[in-house]
DNA sequence: TAATGATATGTTATATTGTAACATATAGAA
DNA sequence: TTCTATATGTTACAATATAACATATCATTA
């Protein structure tokens, strides 16, 4: 994604679906969250939090952890934004208008972070579940390694 | 698991085959590293570093962060243990002598981790990364939710 | 034997990540 | 206008993790 791709369009969609979904759901995409979600969407590498509150200060003079902190809390409420565990970081979420569980690949050599739905994942995943009498409420699917475009 | 299971035996295998393996590769399972597992054995909850730190004071006075930080290295270079990335946790793993990728249950209510070999998910993930042509390092497949027993 | 090197641990300090708690502001509803 | 819900400001701190350098131990070998 790093490699070729007219990135300022993924930016517009993101943003442009969060302020609709925003919206209908009655709830406020306030200065702060759009540019925390802004910032996310600057390339598609999973940014940390604190990285985020350096660069929200030209915005944000007053910002302090708690600031991006309760911003990421509701990106991730409305389903803008993933948390990837394994790295203590955050993404854009690339499929606003799906319910879906999301398998997220991490590139160790471009940092970037591609989601997919795998579908026959979660169908295995499911019936795996099934079969250990688990109800789930979440899933994390991370997997580390080197993506198609970093491999000559 | 937390649920009527004879746990000793549990305990006795893990430290039994971690010896083994130990003696097989030439590496040392000092005591501290050898008590920090036993600690993380106490139960199948994944335990947090630092609950380790404090447990593990009355066996090692001068114990500190980097004590116990060092021995989770190895003992998950070695296979023994499992981060649980989801928790900022660790669990013994129960699979020593498979090569395994591991889907992990983590139930909310009793806070016991089963873990799971669930092959077929593992192969339409292979299935999916090819597709993606991802070549994968690392796994963590965390499923959170409710687990068998405690659902009534 | 003494020097060397590999491994493990001790120790201090600090970096990174995340939350609690209470105060203030703002805007719409009653 | 007052009330309420929501959002943000602010201070302090908790929780998680690592860096860097010192010391110890032991087997190897010069």
């Amino acid at each position: 994604m790093t490699h070729s791709h007219n990135h300022t369009a993924c930016v517009q969609v993101a943003l442009t679906n969060a302020a609709q979904l925003c919206a209908e759901r009655g709830v406020q995409l306030t200065p702060i969250r759009q540019q925390v979600l802004e910032l996310i969407w600057a390339n598609h590498h999973a940014v940390k939090a604190y990285d985020l509150l350096e660069r929200i200060k030209p915005l944000q003079s007053a910002a302090k952890p708690a600031t991006i902190y309760r911003a990421l809390d509701f990106l991730m409420e409305q389903g803008f934004i993933h948390r990837v565990e394994s790295l203590n970081a955050f993404i854009g979420c690339t499929d606003l208008r799906t319910v879906h569980e999301q398998l997220l690949l991490i590139c160790k050599q471009c940092q970037d972070v591609e989601e997919r739905q795998a579908n026959a994942v979660m169908q295995s995943l499911a019936d795996e579940l099934k079969e250990a009498g688990f109800t789930a409420h979440h899933k994390a699917i991370e997997i580390h390694g080197i993506c198609q475009n970093c491999q000559q």
